[in-house]
Formats: C-alpha cells, structure tokens, sequence
DNA sequence: AAACCCCTCAACCGCCCTACA
DNA sequence: ATGTAGGGCGGTTGAGGGGTT
C-alpha cells in the first residue's frame, strides 16, 4: 500500500539550507524551542522544507552543543572500539561522544577510518585481521569476534605498536590533537577497565538514555517564555550546553550571535 | 589552463520502532 | 488487536572543492 511522503513533496524545498533558511530555524527554535512536532514546525516558523529535513539541519548541523573540525585521536580511537561491539549503530556510538552527530560518525568512518584500518590489515567491518577468516563474519558484535582483537585492548593499543608500518601523514596530525576532550579520556580509562562485552554493554546501556540526550540534541530543553527548560522542567542545568544555560537566556540575542560567530554563520545580518 | 578524477560531507530516502487512538 | 502518525536511524547520493594529469 505504500506510506505516505512525510510530507507533500511538490510544496517542500529540498538541496543545501540557504543562510536564511537557517536563520529561520534557529530563530524559531530560540525563541520557542521545541514544544511542537518537527511536522508542525516548518509552517510556524515559516520555512517551505520537510520537518525530516529541519530536524536533520537542526541536529547536524544548526546544534549549538556540536563540536566542529575533525575527530580528535581519541575520538576516532574510541569509535573504532564502539564499532567493534555494537558494529554500525552509529547513533549509540554518537550517543558516547558529546558534540559529535551519527552523520558525522558515520561520515568520518567511511571516509577516514575505513580506510585506516584496511591498510593497517584489519576488516573493517569485522575488526580481524584481513587475511584471517573471521568466526562470525554476520556478527560483528559477538564478542568472540573482538575479545582477541589488539583492536579492543585499549591499555596496549597505541598507534606505534598496532602495525608499525601503518603510521600516516593522518595518523601523525590526529595525534597531535590529544587531550582536547577530558570527557573522552575518561571514556577510554573506563573502556580499557572494561574486560568483556558483558560488562561493556552493561556500561553502555547504564546510563545509555542520559548520555545519549545529552549529546544528541537541545530537544530536551524546552523553551517557555524564552526560558529554556529541561525535560524534568528544571530550568538548564546542565554544563554541556553553556549557551543554553538560564544565566546567559536572558541576553539571547548576544548569545545568538557569539554562536554565530562560532559557526562561522557571519552573515546572518544579526 | 583545461579536463578529469577523487574525496568529503551535507542532505535525502526509506525502513523501522514506538506511542497513541 | 490494529492502524496511523511521528520521530529515529542507517544507507546512499550528489554537489562542490581540491588534486592530478
């Protein structure tokens, strides 16, 4: 029977966002938040586009929490290390690093560290080495497939001693970039005392939902009167989203503009 | 300088899941 | 129990920029 389009496709724009477009939509969610459907939300805030495609430009793009630039060393090494255990559920991976998409996860390991791996000699996809048939090659989760992998061995893992011939022009500047994110090493420490994929998914489904809100998206904050609040109504609280937080609310225009300037949106006439 | 190729990433598509009537 | 709407997710596409010939 088919489903229905999500929305009339002769009446929607479709193709890259226009400044102004963008500048539509962080102003309709400034001012209002998110207390109505992404559906509802392109005729409120006057934009002829699909609702699909404002939450996409929203959360990939438009996020004021969403860090820019290329994966850091121990970012992508973290990634690699999710992927091993929860193969291309690139929002869980997403949901463990702040400021970063599934698109751009999944963007940055297709285009990066795909390629990485292949030519250090390890199957992307089933995190074995390439000349070694893997036990399970339909399951790459199975944690036969990665309690051996020097892959999943964080604490001996270092780009020198995984293949010493693998070193890159790449490998070098992503190293540089270390230590940017506190957050992460704590990720890593945890992971690399994590001994089995019981325990793993034990800690990543813990505290799953939190995590993943909170690097996800601002759709947890609703703004009521130009207060922004969180999903328990308690005004922000939370310091992952600093231009967001009640004390900066109430100069939200200056505010506005400083995110601007941080996405190098300079001119959105503000 | 022009043509071609390759790479990156924003955006789209369509399926799946969940909530609700 | 069933149908529908809405949002989420993973896969794919294509424009544009940079590099190479």
């Amino acid at each position: 029977m088919g489903r229905q389009p999500c929305c009339d496709k002769l009446e929607v724009k479709k193709g890259p966002w226009t400044t102004e477009e963008d500048k539509k939509l962080i102003n309709f969610i400034l001012t209002n938040g998110q207390y109505c459907c992404w559906r509802a939300l392109p005729k409120l805030a006057g934009l002829r586009r699909c609702g699909k495609s404002c939450r996409l430009r929203w959360t990939n793009y438009l996020r004021p929490d969403l860090k820019r630039g290329l994966l850091s060393h121990d970012e992508e090494q973290l990634v690699i290390d999710l992927h091993a255990h929860l193969g291309n559920k690139w929002s869980k991976i997403a949901s463990r690093l702040p400021g970063r998409t599934d698109n751009e996860i999944k963007n940055h390991w297709n285009t990066h560290i795909k390629k990485k791996l292949v030519k250090m000699g390890i199957d992307p996809v089933t995190h074995q080495p390439l000349n070694q048939e893997p036990n399970n090659t339909d399951n790459p989760n199975s944690s036969s497939s990665t309690s051996d992998n020097i892959l999943m061995e964080p604490k001996s893992r270092s780009p020198k001693n995984v293949q010493t011939n693998s070193t890159t022009p790449e490998d070098e500047s992503s190293s540089t970039a270390t230590g940017q994110n506190s957050s992460i090493n704590n990720e890593n420490q945890l992971l690399s005392n994590i001994t089995n994929d019981e325990e793993l998914f034990s800690y990543l489904w813990s505290d799953d939902t939190a995590k993943a809100d909170a690097s996800r998206s601002c759709s947890n904050y609703y703004g009521v009167g130009g207060t922004l609040y969180n999903e328990d109504n308690i005004p922000g609280a939370r310091a992952d989203f600093p231009i967001w937080s009640p004390e900066r609310v109430g100069g939200k225009d200056l505010m506005f503009l400083d995110y601007c300037q941080d996405f190098g949106v300079h001119d959105f006439g503000f």
